[in-house]
DNA sequence: TTGTACGCGTTATCAC
DNA sequence: GTGATAACGCGTACAA
């Protein structure tokens, strides 16, 4: 009933008082109640209630010199890509008491001080990179105790990191197959940035479909851009204006995709039977899109809470020497994409 | 040089020593270095590089009882409208100091105990509501004392919050305005669900637009949906197959209004000229919707911005009343509204 | 089984 | 201008 503190919030001591007990005992009974007699554990549980205790978590983490929060690493949070991977691993991380704090690196390779500092001052117990690459120069000497890391979506084998990932060469051979099994010869690509391991992946995935019919890669036939919707068309209008135009676009994010589509349009041609075209990821609003958007089906939300499991198994140091984590993408098939006119 | 803590970090204790210092000089030197001799701030500040000293934030946060962290509550985390405003809030807090956590709560009135805890825990010092309430019940004696709080985006002056918002009904009015201009009079409006205040506001807007000709309003005319997509594409069905249909339709936001255009061109319309839409929030897709969406423009970054200084100036006890900043938002004409046909 | 006593790293309040 | 010292709330040896 009472709460002694002028802060206005109950503490151990509070509890004690009014159980007639000591504190070591009211801690006890919330951390080990099996450690306690059940009278006491009853007198401790009835005086928690009565002054309404909560455990002050910011004195509980000093204490255990533990943040208890995730720092999440997004390239760009207004990607829509990454919120339901970030759904993801936030809905694991609740289930484990832990706070998830959101870093959007904006694509910044480095960002001095930023992030760094979260770690320096203890604020962060382990990071899920959504990103290729660590943020932030982490090469000093007294930075070099970094906490544990994941990596999702993102693979880069050099870090060493536990990794949640699609099999996105293999995803990728199969959105070019199956173009090649709808006829077409024809088909560019749009990939994105060069420093993004997925690109190298999928523009493999790629170039293996290409070569399997025994034509050459045609390197026009490769734009490298940036994942954005006016990337895309940009891309596009190159490729549409060429001397002998791809009757099939494959991009390599659905962002693209759309970009492709519109420019596509804004040139008069009509979809699916002028162009096809075939995204990667999935994202909500491809289904809408004008002609529904034939593409690589991510299972974002499961990314995210593997990775997080992948985090906690470090954290709580369960299996240390877990690998990654190889997750399934089907094709999702459409109307853009449909047999060649010619 | 030295770091003496088995952690691995060194503590202010290992500045002092190596400074030939008590501690109390370090903390002063490193608070209020006014108030210490500049030979000693010297050999302080020497000593901090020597032995890589960082303070060590969670002790700090616990002697100040404060966690320098803001919670945000956001409707839906992958709705595209609040990753920027989200940005708006998180450049001034990092300014200050604070970090923020992205509660999502997924449209739910109450989320027990997942928010509610937060605070009684004392993991935050304040928070900024996205919508229009507060997820959780904040009724019983010992949830009273809340932290600060202020409303961005969303208006509910019941609770009495600083607020940071535009002005809704004049910008539905001057977008209903816009298309009556244009010629039209048969003009429906696909609006949010009940329980956002700021539906009530563009709903108002758009009738005062209405009854300005000297027609009354059309109930039929008023369609409830969920700002979603689909729930623009379902509205738009219904409006397009009535028997006298309207020749524009005002959305309430651009989320439904990209599906208004998806569904009337799925029926078969020719867009502009067989209707005109208009959105409302300017989503960067917007622009490159078929036709380009002719919108109101809301300031969101500056949104979020705004609402986290009202909310310094509560922590920092700077200007305690101040009330609500109301921001302009313009409206931006693209090529989904012409004039009518007939 | 329970209580005493101490420490976590920092800051605030005193004296000097 | 500076240095002891006492908190902050919790968890846990250790002693009883």
């Amino acid at each position: 009933m009472e709460q002694r503190n002028d802060s206005g919030a109950a503490t151990m001591k509070d509890v004690a008082d009014a159980a007639g007990v000591s504190t070591a005992t009211v801690s006890r009974t919330l951390m080990n109640p099996e450690k306690v007699s059940s009278q006491t554990r009853q007198k401790v549980e009835q005086a928690v209630l009565d002054v309404g205790y909560f455990p002050h978590n910011l004195s509980r983490n000093f204490k255990r010199n533990e943040s208890k929060t995730i720092l999440v690493i997004v390239p760009d949070i207004s990607d829509p890509f990454f919120s339901e991977v970030i759904c993801g691993i936030e809905n694991v991380a609740a289930q484990e008491g832990y706070l998830i704090l959101i870093g959007d690196c904006k694509h910044q390779q480095k960002q001095e001080h930023a992030f760094i500092n979260l770690i320096i001052t203890k604020q962060i117990d382990g990071m899920v990179l959504l990103g290729s690459n660590i943020p932030f120069d982490a090469s000093t000497e007294e930075q070099k105790n970094l906490p544990p890391m994941v990596m999702a979506n993102e693979f880069t084998p050099e870090l060493k990191l536990p990794t949640v990932h699609i099999d996105n060469l293999t995803s990728s051979f199969n959105a070019t197959h199956y173009l090649q099994k709808l006829g077409h010869r024809r088909i560019a690509c749009i990939t994105g940035p060069e420093d993004m391991p997925l690109c190298k992946y999928r523009l493999e995935g790629y170039k293996k479909a290409m070569l399997r019919t025994g034509d050459k890669v045609r390197e026009d036939y490769i734009i490298r851009s940036d994942f954005s919707h006016e990337g895309g068309a940009k891309a596009t209008k190159r490729l549409l204006t060429m001397p002998e135009p791809p009757t099939a676009i494959f991009c390599h994010n659905d962002m693209m995709a759309l970009g492709a589509m519109w420019q596509a349009k804004r040139m008069g041609l009509k979809l699916p039977s002028a162009l096809s075209v075939v995204g990667f990821d999935n994202l909500k609003l491809s289904q809408y899109s004008d002609p529904p958007l034939t593409t690589i089906g991510q299972p974002r939300f499961e990314i995210g809470s593997q990775a997080m499991k992948l985090l906690l198994d470090q954290l709580q140091g369960h299996n240390i020497n877990v690998g990654s984590c190889l997750l399934d993408a089907d094709l999702i098939i459409r109307e853009s994409a449909q047999a060649p006119k010619s």
